[in-house]
DNA sequence: GATGAATGAGACTTCATTCAT
DNA sequence: GATGAATGAAGTCTCATTCAT
């Protein structure tokens, strides 16, 4: 195997690692995941675990901060000028409750650290940074949604947290997996947070 | 001391060490939560707090079944066939929302029930069946009110937990207390989940 | 028992801990010796070590700080104003060569702590401290016999150190107890260290 | 490179892994000590340890075993049949002392393992054979003294141990250098351990 | 020869629980 | 009822060692 190779599969490893350790921390909370039960789970030793990510700390921490990225990045997903605000926030929350639906485990992940944001300080910093980023846009569209007498007048702030908060509590309180035709009537309700004319 | 006062402090000093449990238990999570800690807080040895409720486990599902009776209470007083539902409901925001932040701690452990339901099914058990009751009212509400032609049409069940989910996600992203003003503000925009005319 | 005789118990049973600890720190060094090996060999259970002592590095500098107190205070029994210097000094050094091979373990401590002392530098401290006491008492007696001219003249700190370093050195190089007969020679050759005339 | 050069490299780095073992053993001990922080001292990998010297106990031995030969042979620079007795062991104990400061790790290393001989058998076989070889070349130098009537009378045997245990125990009450004034001074001091007429 | 990924033994530590007083 | 000493299960973490490349 040349050197090449075996990085990608060190990498998929690592990566086996962390997608195990997501799934069961998101399962049972931090303190109840054992290392050797996420090691058995991605079939490595538990010695790998340490050797790959340091400690049980520092590896919550990246499976908190790691995905982080990628999940903001199709939550930015939508158009802040569009011409039918209505149609592109219809649009947005599908999009948003697909995701959050697909990335069920990291999505408890964040509900965790932030319902003890005390205790996971680091890792609370950044999922609280993404989540502003997240906000701020959304707040955004509103504003400009208003501005171009397509949305009812209201605090653009509140409008945004208030939805935002309720993407969150629709993932508390849903264990399993609604059907597409949930989705939409979710979807459909959601708009109403945003005044659509 | 009569045997009567005795009781009294007895029932004062279980009362105190639930409240610290519930406290702690909120703060950190049920494994990060030592009972030493918790007695500690509640100035009695640890001893008494096995004495008091056997073992920690028993001791959380009682932090998170005692309160649920009373908090539901206080979350189901309001009318499901009122003259302005409107009004009605606008109130019952106002209520919930009061609620959800007086009830800080509590909230938060609900929260951890809910998501990790795996872990402590007795809790999550109770916890989603008082769920479910303030659901139903709400729905209830809701489907009054669409027939009496005051609310816009839509999923009378989830419009219930679209609202409920929102509730939840308040209480997760704000770690901090809002303002009153700020109440009022999330409690008008809750209202559009309704569909008011 | 009376709640006194219990109290009496635990503190034996903390002292055999200790005395444990010592002897088995002294043989093997902190880091081969076990927790649960002081334990065994103190008739406890491992985890009352921590109970008493909170972790290994405490119970290592209790190990050291604990008995240097009357330690020391054995060490420092001798005149500097004696009438005859070369008695008295003659007197000390045997006193000194008894101690340290009474105290074969706790001596064996302290060379590891001086030996070591970025490592231990609690411990070290501790030590240091209560070795420059002895070593400021013994420059003493020596400067009060050079200015009676009953000893040479010399360096009183060098003559000082050199005397304790050779006390220390000689439990290091002997492993088994020499006689009493070894002992007095030792003494008399120490002694000229002194300058005795 | 060719096979002569390579050779000398390799030569050179097993030396370098030595001293950078010597180094780290003598400050923090066998235990405290790592193989990795070892190798990365000598800027070679961990690995590359093990193929030189086996495991961690093996390396341990060569520490003190290889430079005992070398440090020997400087300790023994002495004549045991000189001319002015007096001066000959001045000049010696100043050569001693000199080494025992220029070789700082390897003595502390000799400490540890005379402190801990239950631990360090192998070791300690060595480092006592070569300590004894110097106590019997000094305690003849002692009894052709005393024959020669340049020295007071005393047990041989003794005086010589009682040196030697001087010279360890300074190197264990200095942790720093102490300057070519303080030398002579202990130099001076440990004369007198000879009875010079 | 040289590297460092992978393993797992073994020690420390924390704490829930028990129970004698 | 109240206390806290005592126990030991269980988890984390460190590292020496092995071995494929």
């Amino acid at each position: 195997m040349s050197s090449e190779d075996q990085k990608r599969t060190i990498e998929q490893k690592k990566e086996k690692v962390l997608e195990s350790a997501i799934k069961r921390f998101s399962k049972k909370g931090y303190d109840a995941t054992t290392i050797s039960e996420i090691a058995k789970d991605a079939n490595v030793s538990f010695g790998l675990v340490s050797t790959y990510y340091g400690n049980k700390e520092e590896l919550f921490t990246v499976c908190v901060t790691k995905p982080a990225e990628t999940y903001l990045e199709e939550m930015l997903k939508f158009n802040t000028q569009p011409a039918i605000f209505k149609t592109e926030i219809s649009q947005m929350i599908k999009n948003h409750i697909k995701i959050i639906y697909n990335r069920k485990d990291y999505l408890r992940l964040l509900v965790q650290v932030n319902s003890q944001y005390e205790r996971f300080p680091k890792a609370f910093q950044v999922a609280n940074l993404y989540t502003q980023k997240l906000t701020k846009k959304i707040e955004l569209l509103i504003r400009n949604g208003q501005m171009a007498d397509q949305l009812a007048s209201g605090n653009t702030e509140k409008i945004a947290i208030a939805y935002v908060s309720l993407l969150f509590g629709l993932r508390l309180s849903y264990a399993d997996d609604p059907t597409s035709e949930d989705w939409n009537q979710f979807a459909e309700i959601a708009l109403r947070l945003f005044g659509p004319k």
